[in-house]
DNA sequence: ATTTACAAACAGGCTTGACGGTTTGTTTCG
DNA sequence: CGAAACAAACCGTCAAGCCTGTTTGTAAAT
């Protein structure tokens, strides 16, 4: 028989473990069977805890799926810029952050936001509730994308755009996974996508290594 | 009093009506009040039929789901099959083509679509119930996309990945309008793919009227 | 001792699918 | 043709299940 473990947490610890079970349980079910499909009881139960605990950390289900939210977020957010500080000391190509991105979003992050966002469409207090932490999301994407298409000599207005673009695609990718399971298809898309950028970002310092892309086009002038 | 318009209606022809009647509700609420805010009551009553016509058409809530989307795919791809016989006739521009694709999917399209894709993911019967009228959906995208693309002489994998990609971009871009309202950004990223779809569609015939925006940095040179 | 954290039972509301009954249209047959 | 038999469309009610928020009770920490 083995000791209890019993090392007389304070109520904070006991308090934020809590809490913190309840916030990655509800993100997990809602990615495993969706936001219908999760009703506080299964919340509780996946967390461990009993459903009072539930209701005494948070006020509602709308406000514990609204903080579930924002701390996957804010958890996204650390890996990003943690990545974005490896692009600053010059280890990362587009094509690696591109295919970071994908990663990020397709592991769970963007399946977790179609959860939500209906919710988010027909309900303005969830809806207001989170547009603060996606607009931190898309200050630390600004912010590691500008380091990128600096180093090519390329202006902020151009680089966003190119930013914009590629998380609208990624977004669109992978909503389409749901109706069309056809990995090849993805690969190649997003190959395509590679390159694209590679080019419009070769374009963008003629004076290094030049347009190799668009000199195709030369030869019928 | 005025004579009761009562031409006698065939069985077939009340049904029918009946029928549509639900269809055309069940879509309309889904885009008002999502998914999850549309009961078979609210149905029933929007359509202005008795909740037990509703089951007598339909099996079960899901069906007549399922029924209504797929009634709405049908009609857009009716839309798009008119569009295609225009643009066969010359009469279109990618540029148009595209803001005629933003359209349709921003009409109501992706909206829709964007509350039942969690419910697609997350029940196997409902997805494979919709798989082939998605993929009747694409068929009539690839035949306008590929007689737009053989137009200027574009390969047609080349043409498709195109294709695909602005798809996707919709896609990303209508499901960020929910978490972002700002009008100037979406017609910002969508100018910006016109011209980068300009810019590739002139690559791909050189011999006709050249690249003009390739040509920028051969000053590099 | 008092506040905080947790637990369990409860009550009210909503939704779906089922069922019996009624109206309307269609077909059969004298 | 006309009536009767049949089938389909339609209506209102009901019961079972689930979910959320509340309330009442207990244990743990300060």
């Amino acid at each position: 028989m083995a000791q209890q473990p019993k090392p007389r947490r304070s109520q904070a610890e006991r308090s934020a473990e809590t809490r913190q079970r309840l916030l990655d349980a509800a993100v997990s079910l809602m990615h495993e069977r969706g936001l219908a499909g999760t009703s506080t009881n299964d919340i509780a139960e996946t967390a461990g805890v009993s459903r009072g605990a539930l209701t005494h950390h948070f006020e509602s289900r709308e406000e514990l799926i609204a903080a579930a939210i924002e701390d996957m977020l804010d958890k996204v957010i650390g890996e990003l810029k943690s990545y974005a500080t490896r692009v600053a000391e010059g280890e990362s190509s587009s094509d690696a952050l591109i295919e970071f991105l994908y990663g990020v979003m397709s592991d769970r992050l963007f399946y977790v936001t179609l959860e939500y966002l209906p919710e988010a469409r027909h309900n303005a207090m969830f809806r207001h509730r989170l547009v603060p932490v996606v607009s931190r999301w898309h200050a630390a994407l600004d912010g590691i994308w500008g380091e990128l298409t600096a180093r090519y000599g390329m202006k902020p207005e151009a680089g966003r755009d190119l930013l914009n673009a590629t998380m609208c695609l990624i977004r669109g990718m992978i909503a389409q996974t749901i109706l069309r399971d056809d990995p090849p298809y993805y690969r190649r898309l997003l190959d395509f996508w590679k390159a694209s950028i590679r080019a419009q970002l070769a374009a963008a310092r003629p004076e290094r290594n030049g347009p190799r892309i668009v000199t195709i086009p030369l030869r019928g002038q």
